[in-house]
RNA sequence: GCGCCCUUCGUCUAGCGGUUAGGACGCCGCCCUUUCACGGCGGAAACAGGGGUUCGAUUCCCCUAGGGCGUACCA
């Protein structure tokens, strides 16, 4: 059986980092298994779903580097949903219930100030005749709940009131029926709750693994529950910790900047966010690795640790760092130019050990084509006896040592006091790559217009 | 309120009754380097608190505190 994996979002909104967490280690898991990777819209909810959030999904997902092998929506599967609730509601686990959003608040309300659990009370099993007409008569339509196979003190329900399964991640679980309420499945306007549909989709499509966050271990007991009243077998399932922002809150769609749309625009390699993002809240070394093939090799989703973890912008910063440092020319040429640095890759060399994002080599770019020199007062004859001494061209890397050794013996300076003001002279700064790389690049002509 | 889960260096974590409590990132120092960065070497740095159980608890049990998640006609 191909393994088969499933990244569904609802597409109500951009996809944050911790998305990119659920999708990525869906993704690596695919690939580490030969299998296949679903990207699943489930958009039932149509008032909140919009085709411009499901293209910026699919579009920040292509930057990370994941290309679905089967893209579905649930909104186009509404028939194979619609005979799942016919089944549901033959063999009788789908109940009609009339309470408003409203009543139903305040009966939670009423149990939780006595100490119970908010658990509803399955009034919508037993109305009677007249109770029925009167909802009819106020024009109430229904909404409809699945009947959770636990007892709750009826006989005639199975004794099981608790589902099992051994998580890829956290291992054997325990969820107890008898404190959850019957879910929801169908909205009082007809439409279905992403519970069903998910159900009957994963079914349909094979899936044989359900990796997300383990804010679903709670909806794990539900979802198998209806696997198993529609006659299939519940897949594997997998719940992976949680990201919080450095602060310890919880990530939420609020968090804009944390947005994978926002990174991408930050210039962030794809690859940095990719490694932080599945690689932290592990056992393993968070480390910035440079190819999605090293990410799946080095990823273990039993590695996976059970409490959230924290989410950093600045580690993040310095994985991209270490990450540019490494890049090759070939690997960054068409966005130097776009970054309005056109240099050749003797310039990507020497620059980007100094680099923090590919983006900044157009700062060093402006200070090899036309630098401000700075020359401290004190340095105007030094500087000029510098100039004075420039070797003939053609220049190559050894041309800095040669002058600069010749202007040491000259001057009688050394060290700092040597180099420092060349370099500012130069450059306009006082740090940045070496310049025996950087001399060659900016040739003899300029060098003599700085140094006077 | 109710339920589930979690709590080890600053951070991500290893540990599954006896360890000098290990690693990674960061930090500090030294070396390398005619700047910065890279690299090499070294260092500081942690078991949330209280009770048990035990010859012996980071490890097992209970309580407290802190945190995450769920408790929706959201997903």
């Amino acid at each position: 059986m191909t393994i088969t994996v499933r990244f569904a979002p609802s597409p109500t909104g951009n996809i944050h980092i911790g998305n990119a967490r659920t999708a990525l280690i869906n993704w690596i898991y695919a690939r580490q298994n030969a299998g296949s990777f679903i990207l699943r819209y489930d958009d039932t909810d149509k008032a909140r779903s919009k085709q411009e959030y499901a293209d910026g999904i699919a579009r920040d997902l292509a930057w990370l580097g994941i290309k679905p092998d089967r893209v579905e929506r649930q909104s186009e599967r509404s028939e194979a949903h619609e005979a799942a609730t016919q089944k549901l509601k033959d063999s009788g686990l789908l109940y009609a219930c009339y309470e408003t959003a409203d009543e139903l608040d305040r009966q939670r309300k009423r149990l939780a100030m006595r100490g119970l659990p908010p658990v509803y009370n399955r009034a919508g099993l037993s109305y009677n005749a007249e109770e029925l007409a009167k909802f009819e008569d106020e024009g109430r339509k229904p909404h409809w709940r699945f009947l959770l196979p636990n007892h709750k003190g009826d006989p005639s329900q199975p004794e099981r009131t608790e589902i099992h399964w051994d998580d890829l991640v956290r291992g054997p679980q325990t969820v107890d029926l008898a404190s959850l309420s019957d879910p929801v499945l169908i909205r009082e306007d007809g439409s279905w709750l992403y519970t069903l549909p998910s159900v009957v989709d994963d079914i349909d499509m094979g899936v044989t693994h359900i990796i997300r966050g383990d804010d679903h271990v709670t909806n794990t007991g539900v979802q198998i529950a209806i696997f198993e009243a529609l006659g299939a077998t519940a897949p594997g399932f997998g719940h992976h910790n949680l990201l919080t922002t450095a602060s310890g809150e919880g990530l939420s769609k609020r968090l804009g900047s944390l947005s994978l749309q926002a990174l991408a625009e930050d210039h962030y390699e794809p690859m940095a966010v990719a490694s932080l993002a599945t690689l932290i809240g592990t056992s393993g070394p968070v480390e910035a690795v440079a190819t999605m093939d090293e990410l799946i090799s080095r990823f273990d989703i039993a590695s996976v640790t059970k409490s959230a973890a924290k989410f950093d912008v600045s580690e993040l910063d310095k994985l991209n760092a270490k990450l540019v440092h490494e890049l090759s020319f070939g690997a960054v040429a068409d966005r130097l130019t776009v970054a309005g640095a056109v240099g050749d890759e003797a310039f990507w060399l020497a620059v980007r050990g100094n680099l923090d994002k590919v983006e900044d080599a157009a700062f060093w770019w402006q200070k090899i084509e036309n630098a401000a020199p700075q020359i401290d007062a004190e340095d105007t004859e030094f500087v000029q006896t510098a100039a004075g001494l420039l070797p003939a061209e053609p220049w190559d890397e050894t041309t800095w040592g040669t002058w600069t050794a010749a202007v040491k013996e000259v001057t009688g300076r050394k060290g700092k006091g040597l180099f420092m003001p060349l370099r500012k002279a130069l450059t306009g700064e006082s740090h940045g790559p070496e310049l025996a790389a950087i001399l060659p690049l900016i040739g003899r002509e300029r060098t003599l217009a700085r140094l006077s």
